[in-house]
DNA sequence: TCCCTTGTGATTTTT
DNA sequence: TCACAAGGGA
């Protein structure tokens, strides 16, 4: 089998020397001239500040730049790239550039494009984690005990793996559940402990005290199947690099240049990971180094008496961002980084071009809280007095905080803002809920950013194992996946019975399956089913190296019966699967083989996201890191959720920190406008509670918000908020609760709660069919879905001096009649109570009583 | 093999 | 409260 390994240009170029990587642009070009010549700098330095271009000329030595939000990290990363290539000092092949997420790496490519053009084609190390531990891994997967044509398997995968490997020790898998242990694994993984290496803490806390047996089991499964997990692309290449100090020395040679993004996400496995490369080998005792594991302090023992030599590495990062701590996140990594690195060059950019004054002066006030940071002040060079302080809203409940923060976003939708550059950021995900309901009611657009993904839809699940039961016929785990799916007759037994014969043969399940059939240990009808699965296989698979691979992939879809389960099945989602099949045919368009197609899954779990729907993005404040809007949203700002209170059980302060940074990170995404929102009552696990204003509210500064006059009918903070701070209160009285400044308490009869009301009599008068259609694209499902139902065109609503003109509502006729039965996207079948125009109440046979316009259901 | 009942647990999520 | 998974019964 044609290896991967041989794809990959190692030392090409090697033998000439080094010169400027010029692209079409001919920036080197004019990066020579311009320093034989003269004094003028080239041109991609100018614009940045002092401490940018600082960032990017210090090319030599350990750097470390602590860019706080919104200063021009991206920016000074991808120059200081551009600057390297256009002095010279490295070819593109000899820079070493990882990021966490492909989205950052894929920016981050398009940015130094635009700065040195072709040159950036040239740069093979510029990718995530993963995707460098696997071409690292590729090369030298014999010494994992891996063939370099290792399947690499995701989530799904290894639970099904683990939790035939949990049944097979005699144990019960809902007392230890299989989900639970794939995330104990990948916890060990994160700090590179092998199963030897674990603590024995942690070993007897799984399946009767069996957990470090069932991890080697689980690792010496994934050899048998010359598989991977996502963990091993980092320990892998960890291990191999310690124990192999000549290959060790061949990165050595080639990285010149180290860059690293997001520094304070890495892990520990991570953080081995670049110590490694970064350290020099002249006095790096690899020899006595520990198999990888116990914890980094070997490594940082090593090196601390060793006296690294210099090395060219940049960090970027900002520990007031760390808020992956409990996926593995070490913010240590980056608050000693001048311990790690003697001598290192450390770079504060505090100039922030993003917010307004008073959205810095919130969020430094907030985090300026937290203790053991590195500090840095956020400052603005062009404070404007009309800047809009922070509002802070209080509302009596979740549904009052979606249809008021709606209100506003239609208010600013009549003063020509785009709701593109609108976001709503919430601290948990059951909290989208209500706005998505609410804009379901307003058609309003809305983007749901996050949530499961494309590649992780059954369908596209199922089609892949396929693709890669022919890539790999020793892809086990695909092959039970897709044994009976469609289903063929194929019940446990038979599994069984295939899977007992691939472990008496030795041989992997695909061909046990073509023996079985072959004899006659079955009944008929499953090994006619398994004769024709096997042969089905074995044609597809002569296939595979003459036959275009989207001609084969949609003839394995057609011959096998999985389209056709998909057309026959009568659920109402099942044309959008169909839909999801095709759309993945489309994308391996863009790749040259089925392989190539399988390892970019395999890594890249996203999909590409259309952005040239206007509507108002939903996403988590996790989701929102790196991204920034005009206008935000930051509802839920209660405590218990915000912070939350499983991050205070069980992270004590330091989970309370990092609440807090989550918090930072939420106020630093606007621009202009912030609303932070809290409600007195919330529903959570379906009891409503009463809940009190986070404490994070009291932590802002006075100076640059203001609280918001209510708009609610319900006295928001009069009876909700002022009688709860008297005594319930455990942090102690807020500045809330005095009287004295800008207290809600009076806020009834001011002028602004006057507009309010008024303004909220018009909403709502125009909420109805002011649109007919809207459309709902959910980022991630690589789909849009124009509107609920029928209507596939989303129709603006009309403005005229900044009205919207409602499209008649009464007058229109519905095309329905009471008792009618309908399809609604997201409510389901339904049968039609009542109509009003062309609103219809439908009571749902799963969500109950809704009301919907008419052009969001179809007949049944 | 499918459908309905029952039980459980319910932050954040990339690769 | 609600969503999803798993087990039992037809």
């Amino acid at each position: 089998m044609p290896g991967f390994a041989d794809d990959i240009p190692f030392f090409d170029e090697d033998d000439m020397p080094p010169r400027p990587a010029a692209g079409p642009s001919g920036i080197a070009a004019r990066a020579m001239a311009a320093r034989s010549g003269g004094h003028r700098p080239p041109d991609y330095l100018s614009g940045l500040n002092p401490e940018q271009r600082q960032a990017v000329e210090t090319t030599e030595g350990p750097v470390l730049v602590l860019a706080g939000a919104g200063t021009g990290k991206t920016r000074v990363l991808t120059t200081r790239i551009a600057h390297i290539l256009a002095t010279g000092k490295a070819w593109p092949s000899q820079i070493l550039a990882v990021t966490f997420t492909n989205k950052a790496a894929r920016e981050m490519k398009q940015r130094i494009g635009v700065l040195v053009g072709e040159a950036v084609e040239g740069m093979p190390w510029l990718g995530t984690f993963h995707s460098i531990g696997v071409k690292i891994l590729r090369r030298h997967a014999e010494l994992a005990g891996l063939r370099s044509d290792f399947t690499i398997l995701d989530t799904d995968d290894v639970i099904r793996l683990i939790k035939q490997l949990i049944l097979a020790d005699g144990l019960d898998d809902k007392r230890w559940p299989a989900r639970q242990f794939a995330q104990m694994i990948d916890g060990w993984k994160n700090k590179g402990l092998a199963p030897n290496e674990i603590p024995e803490g942690d070993a007897r806390a799984f399946g009767n005290g069996r957990g470090r047996e069932l991890y080697r089991a689980y690792q010496d499964r994934l050899t048998t199947l010359n598989a991977c997990d996502f963990g091993d692309l980092l320990c892998h290449p960890i291990r191999i690099l310690r124990s192999n100090p000549d290959i060790l020395k061949e990165y050595h040679d080639r990285f010149r240049y180290i860059l690293v993004d997001e520094y304070q996400d890495t892990n520990t496995a991570q953080y081995m990971w670049l110590r490694l490369l970064a350290q020099r080998p002249s006095r790096m005792r690899t020899s006595d180094t520990p198999a990888v594991g116990r914890d980094a302090e070997h490594l940082l023992a090593a090196s601390e008496d060793a006296a690294p030599a210099t090395v060219n590495i940049c960090c970027v990062g900002d520990d007031d961002q760390s808020i992956y701590g409990w996926r593995g996140a070490e913010v240590d990594n980056i608050l000693r980084f001048e311990r790690d690195f003697p001598g290192a060059t450390v770079i504060r950019l505090e100039r922030n071009y993003r917010s307004t004054a008073h959205i810095l002066g919130a969020a430094s006030h907030l985090i300026a809280h937290n203790e053991g940071r590195l500090g840095k002040t956020l400052f603005t060079e062009k404070p404007n007095p009309d800047d809009p302080k922070v509002m802070v809203h209080a509302a009596w409940d979740s549904e009052e905080e979606a249809r008021a923060v709606g209100e506003e976003i239609e208010a600013l939708q009549r003063k020509q803002h785009n709701l593109n550059d609108m976001a709503i950021l919430v601290r948990a995900s059951f909290q989208m809920r209500e706005f998505e309901d609410r804009f379901v009611t307003l058609g309003l657009n809305y983007r749901v950013i996050g949530g499961p993904r494309f590649y992780e839809r059954q369908e596209i699940r199922d089609a892949m194992a396929y693709f890669r039961v022919i890539a790999n016929p020793g892809d086990d785990l695909a092959f039970e996946r897709i044994v009976n799916v469609p289903k063929r007759g194929l019940g446990e037994a038979a599994v069984r019975q295939v899977h007992d014969a691939s472990r008496a043969l030795g041989v992997p399940m695909l061909e046990a399956a073509g023996r079985l059939a072959e004899s006659d240990e079955l009944k008929p009808k499953p090994r006619a089913a398994l004769r024709g699965v096997a042969a089905n296989f074995t044609r597809w698979r002569d296939l595979l190296d003459n036959t275009p691979h989207t001609e084969l992939a949609e003839m394995v879809l057609e011959e096998s019966g999985y389209t056709d389960m998909w057309k026959n099945d009568k659920s109402p989602d099942a044309p959008t699967r169909l839909e999801n099949l095709k759309e993945l045919i489309r994308s391996m368009e863009d790749y040259e083989s089925l392989r190539s197609f399988l390892e970019h899954v395999a890594l890249v779990m996203d999909a590409e996201q259309n952005e040239n729907l206007d509507a108002v993005n939903i996403m988590t404040l996790h989701s929102a890191k790196g991204l920034e809007f005009d206008t935000v949203f930051l509802p839920g700002w209660e405590e218990g959720l915000f912070p939350h209170q499983r991050a205070l059980d069980e992270g004590g302060r330091s989970g309370l920190e990092e609440e807090r940074r989550l918090a930072y990170v939420g106020l630093t995404r606007a621009k202009k406008n912030l609303h932070l929102w809290f409600t007195s009552n919330r529903r959570i696990h379906g009891l409503w509670q009463s809940t009190i204003p986070s404490r994070f509210l009291e932590e802002l500064p006075e100076a640059h918000i203001e609280i918001a006059e209510t708009s609610s009918n319900y006295g928001g903070y009069g009876s909700g908020y002022g009688s709860q701070i008297g005594g319930r209160n455990p942090y102690g009285a807020s500045r809330f609760d005095s009287a004295g400044n800008g207290s809600f308490n009076n806020s009834y009869s001011t002028p602004g709660w006057q507009r309010a009301q008024q303004n909220k009599t018009e909403a709502t008068n125009r909420n109805w069919g002011s649109r007919s259609g809207h459309a709902v694209e959910r980022i991630g499902y690589g789909e849009v879905d124009s509107g609920y139902g029928a209507g596939r065109t989303s129709v603006k609503g009309r403005t005229i001096d900044g009205e919207l003109v409602a499209k008649s509502v009464t007058t229109t006729k519905s095309p329905f009649k009471v008792g009618d039965r309908v399809v609604h996207q997201k409510f389901g079948n339904g049968n039609i109570s009542a109509i009003e125009g062309n609103k219809l109440t439908i009571n749902f046979d799963k969500a109950g009583q809704k009301r919907v316009l008419d052009g969001f259901v179809t007949a049944a």
